[in-house]
DNA sequence: CTGTTAGCGCTTTCAG
DNA sequence: CTGAAAGCGCTAACAG
């Protein structure tokens, strides 16, 4: 049996009162008693039971965090931020997987119920309708990162989307490309999805550009899927001088598929990501892409799901301009 | 207030005990009572609190991971296989993001100490003594995975690093290299800096091959490490075709300033990996690299953590042959 | 300044 | 088959 309160109590020849209040900091004794205590506390190696804590209303200062990834550079950049955060205000968190579809989202939801975490970060990834329900019957502090609700109304961090996704395209246009091919996650996603592909199509009409329907591609953010839709577009004869790819993973996909076609990027071919991963640092060439401040969303998360405040925080994106992206020659 | 067990007894007109035994599938209930019981939970949204049940001597069914660097694809990988095995078994695993230098660790002990987990996994990086100490006397099970003991005699799961090393470099000169040039970690790190050395170094003696001190530097298993490293070799104007990088990071880093300097890769030069993260797949070319199973790694520790057993479990490693190695022109 | 005591929500004997 | 009661380790009144 681990000791308690009780150990050190007798040990101090005091009372367990005295030492809780020793223990937590409190006022109420002589500085002979603390002194006591706290060598009855190191010689004992007694450590608070935070089970105990809880069970008597004390916070319980943990919290848990949703993911539907993550082993991937973007999740595992969120969860930096948040965890670095959580442990500066002396927090630990539990990190759940959901998986690809988000599927175990729901098992997790007791389980962290259970655990009285005082708070959930759902990050990115959608969330389903039985989920933001289940999430709101809990009666627990909810803020999403990296992406928000479609249904209920938590609070959130994120990027605005759409105007990150104009001025990727916008960087392009500038760069005097006229013909650029877009690929996206799909239009049913409402977060991710759609807004970027507004934002991809607003700077074009901004510029009177036709957008061409054969240029355009949906995927699932992935490395696989990205260069599968650049190996379709080849091979469908698409003809563009600049592409988009609304997520880095997708871009290096793209950068491998124009590898193995022998097309060359930039001289061919201007690419440009979205997030700004480590993996836009890494391809070859490096890739230039609108960033998304990560790590500090992570921070901004874990803030906002302890002390309320704002129910909405939007982060600046910026660009990051790397070596994918060239003026066309005119 | 949450509703507790009481609120069910009474909605239900049982004791709680009957109410514990339906929750807990004891026995000792007739299926009338127990049908009472699951409706009054039904109808109450019940759902009970770990807390208590943790301080009643139930396990918590929850472990720690200590990580160096949770936004690595690395860490990521192991951080996946453990969560999903610890879902599939009903735990939940809280994360600590020990830091680069593994400065934080110590407090993490105290606090999942005191979350009484009921194991903690030991994920990469250094042990130190003090760690190594404190964890003995958590008295709480501890396992080391992709790393192993430096302190202590913790049971560690992770491949045989020297044999892996061993592999890659007779890979190099299976396909006909002499002059192989090889970027480590340190050698004071006695756990994947000098063992990949010794497998290095055993596969050239095993050739008769000398080795030229010209052509080996210690890096710190990062992208930029290895893109410093390689600048200098060829700054230096060092003589060799092909290279043994001891981490995907390390390696990607090299095609990096390889591409920067215009040598070609795996014409101008061969490079090898190890990790087989998803950098190696995702490098331009794809990167040859000798895989370590992070993710089977990470589910082996986790249960080794709660079911006792062997105590050092050895997993196998193996090549993914890519790109980037060539056969030398003879 | 210090101790006593009543719970927190739950599991587990021990009686019936 | 079911209930009463003790107690896990701790905090927070309430007395002194």
């Amino acid at each position: 049996m681990a000791i308690t309160i009780k150990d050190v109590a007798k040990k101090a020849n005091v009372s367990i009162a005295t030492v809780s209040r020793i223990v937590n900091n409190q006022s109420g004794y002589s500085s002979g008693t603390k002194e006591k205590v706290l060598k009855a506390i190191k010689e004992l190696g007694y450590s608070p039971n935070a089970l105990a804590r809880g069970l008597v209303g004390q916070p319980t200062r943990t919290i848990g965090v949703l993911l539907p990834n993550v082993s991937s550079l973007f999740a595992g950049k969120l969860l930096e931020g948040i965890e670095d955060e959580a442990k500066e205000n002396g927090y630990s968190v539990v990190v759940c997987n959901t998986g690809t579809q988000g599927l175990r989202a729901m098992g997790y939801l007791d389980m962290l119920n259970e655990k009285r975490v005082e708070g959930i970060i759902y990050g990115s990834g959608d969330m389903t309708k039985d989920q933001g329900d289940k999430l709101s019957a809990l009666n627990i502090p909810v803020v999403m990162v990296a992406t928000k609700p479609a249904y209920g109304h938590f609070p959130y961090v994120k990027v605005n989307d759409k105007k990150a996704a104009f001025d990727a395209t916008r960087c392009l246009l500038d760069h005097g490309h006229t013909r650029i091919a877009f690929i996206g996650g799909q239009l049913e996603d409402p977060i991710a999805g759609r807004p970027r592909y507004e934002g991809f199509i607003q700077a074009m009409n901004e510029r009177d550009l036709p957008i061409d329907e054969s240029l355009i591609k949906f995927g699932d953010f992935s490395f696989n899927s990205g260069k599968e839709m650049m190996t379709e577009f080849v091979e469908e004869g698409a003809s563009f001088t600049a592409l988009f790819a609304t997520s880095d993973e997708m871009a290096v996909g793209v950068l491998h598929a124009a590898y193995e076609k022998g097309i060359r990027v930039p001289d061919d071919l201007s690419v440009i990501g979205y997030d700004n991963t480590l993996a836009s640092e890494m391809a070859i060439p490096p890739l230039t892409t609108v960033a998304q401040p990560l790590y500090e969303m992570g921070q901004k998360a874990f803030q906002r799901v302890i002390k309320t405040g704002a129910t909405q925080i939007e982060m600046k994106h910026h660009m990051v301009e790397r070596e994918t992206v060239k003026s066309r020659r005119t």
